[in-house]
RNA sequence: UCCCCAGUAGCUCAGUCGGCAGAGCAAUUGGCUGUUAACCAAUGGGUCCGCGGUUCAAGUCCGUGCUGGGGAGCCA
């Protein structure tokens, strides 16, 4: 007979008969003639009962099994006369694939997420990271789906990077030259041994690669991962974490944001379509402000006020900051926090920001004091995505590069593309962990990776 | 990196003023005619995070280290 998923037979009510399932057992209880098993096979939330009589050849060692065991089930799904569930199957042969010893950690009770954290190589196999590791999976898809379906290429841009991009916080250095073996010349290391010849870093963003192709295939767009060695000890950073990067041509600042709502809202709306169970374990458990949350989300639109406006707004707000509010400064946790948490109580661009705060490649105003970015800002995340128009004309970029004391001979195929059919054009960073949070209310980005890395923390 | 909080049974936690180490769940054994984190009874289970100190006496007070959590900075 042919193994049947749990979640097919939830999936199509007209399933009946003969049936063979595989899975593990997340609870089990003994009555007297016989005994019930909750199996889970991880396609879905909801377990399927397993009726286990005490007719069945090897009952005396069913009814001694463990949480954790894994079996195979052949019997027949039936009506169950019982409240739970509509369906159950009443087991012909239950085949014992593993019994788990009484040392298994995971048991049917809750358990805190700082133990699973612990675990991270068995927290899927309970029902709140089943459920988010298939949101995540999900997720993945429909930014995909969003991108493909709106004529945007799948750009895979390198891990391993040569250059500096933006000077955005410190770097991982890749190299094959083993500890203590790397050659100096006064003092310095001389990388010209090493694989590459000069210094090499894992990607923290693959903005500058995408720019070029933004720039050939029109619209494209990179999903994957990014690396960042800065000493971050919050629930909001990750040394590995995954980036969403569109990159358009032909393409201004209003139209990212545009599209970056847009985005937002396809996401939302077919999560809320496709994973209905898994979310419902979200707004049951983890935050039960989550269907309000993501309704606010679709149904509302996103609030655009510049930086100036923002400051205006923190400065008479009449609220005390533990932080002054000041032009010229970024924005503190707290000043999102408020603005759009408590001010708009909803998802809210804030755009324009001074040039002496956001890096070189962003397009500057006609102010020639302030740039094209946009961050938004979502209530409980803080910053989802971070945005801007690049600067396209060459002079003044070459004028930004020299006044922020970057070398151009790093970046001559980045001004190629000035030089060269330049045109305007725009994109955004999403972090996807982030994503995530907003859309299970957790908290802890260690608890939307499979295994996260943090500082310290590189088991499993 | 800085600030704050915590660490007691496999898990979640209680432990009063410094005076015999506790509960629920899990495990084990038995009971129970359909259960829903089943229920009932019994049994086993401890480096009270480590080290040092104060004291007649430390899970409890002090110092220090480690681990975990929350917040800040940086950012996505």
């Amino acid at each position: 007979m042919k193994r049947i998923k749990i979640a097919d037979i939830w999936k199509d009510q007209r399933i009946s008969g003969p049936v063979l399932v595989k899975g593990w057992i997340r609870t089990l209880r003994n009555s007297k003639h016989f005994s019930f098993i909750e199996l889970n096979d991880g396609s879905c939330l909801t377990n399927i009962q397993i009726i286990a009589d005490n007719t069945l050849l090897n009952y005396t060692d069913v009814e001694s099994l463990t949480t954790g065991s894994a079996l195979a089930v052949s019997g027949t799904l039936r009506n169950s006369p019982g409240q739970g569930q509509s369906v159950e199957i009443h087991a012909d042969t239950i085949t014992i694939i593993n019994k788990t010893p009484d040392s298994y950690p995971l048991q049917k009770k809750r358990h805190s997420d700082e133990f699973l954290r612990s675990i991270a190589h068995l927290r899927p196999r309970s029902n709140k990271y089943g459920a988010m590791f298939r949101i995540r999976s999900h997720v993945s898809m429909f930014i995909h789906n969003y991108f493909q379906n709106k004529g945007f290429f799948y750009i895979h841009t390198p891990v391993i990077t040569g250059s500096d991009c933006e000077g955005a916080g410190e770097m991982f250095r890749v190299s094959n030259i083993k500890p203590g073996q790397m050659i100096t010349q006064n003092g310095k290391p001389d990388f010209s041994s090493d694989f590459f010849g000069k210094e090499t870093n894992l990607t923290v963003s693959g903005q500058l690669s995408a720019e070029m192709f933004a720039l050939s295939l029109g619209d494209v767009y990179t999903f994957g991962p990014t690396f960042r060695a800065e000493n971050s000890n919050t629930s909001r950073h990750a040394a590995e974490f995954w980036m969403v990067e569109p990159e358009m041509a032909f393409c201004d600042l209003t139209d990212t944001m545009t599209i970056a709502e847009e985005f937002i809202k396809y996401v939302v709306k077919s999560y809320l379509e496709t994973c209905q169970e898994d979310f419902s374990l979200f707004s049951r458990f983890v935050d039960t402000e989550l269907p309000h949350v993501m309704n606010t989300i679709l149904s509302s639109d996103f609030e655009r006020i510049s930086y100036l406006e923002a400051v205006n707004i923190l400065i008479n707000s009449g609220k005390s900051f533990e932080f002054k509010v000041e032009f010229n400064s970024d924005l503190q946790s707290e000043h999102e926090r408020f603005l759009s948490e408590e001010y708009f109580k909803k998802p809210v661009f804030i755009y324009n920001y001074p040039k002496n705060i956001k890096p070189f490649y962003m397009r500057m105003n006609d102010d020639d004091q302030t740039v094209a970015a946009m961050d938004l800002l979502v209530p409980n995340i803080g910053e989802l995505i971070g945005g801007s128009q690049r600067e396209e004309r060459l002079d003044y970029l070459i004028k930004r590069m020299k006044d922020m004391g970057l070398k151009q001979e790093d970046y001559w195929w980045y001004i190629d593309s000035r030089k060269y059919g330049s045109v305007p054009h725009s994109g955004f960073g999403l972090g996807f962990e982030r994503l995530l949070m907003l859309l299970t209310g957790v908290t802890n980005i260690r608890d939307v990776i499979p295994f996260p890395r943090t500082p310290g923390h590189i088991e499993f």
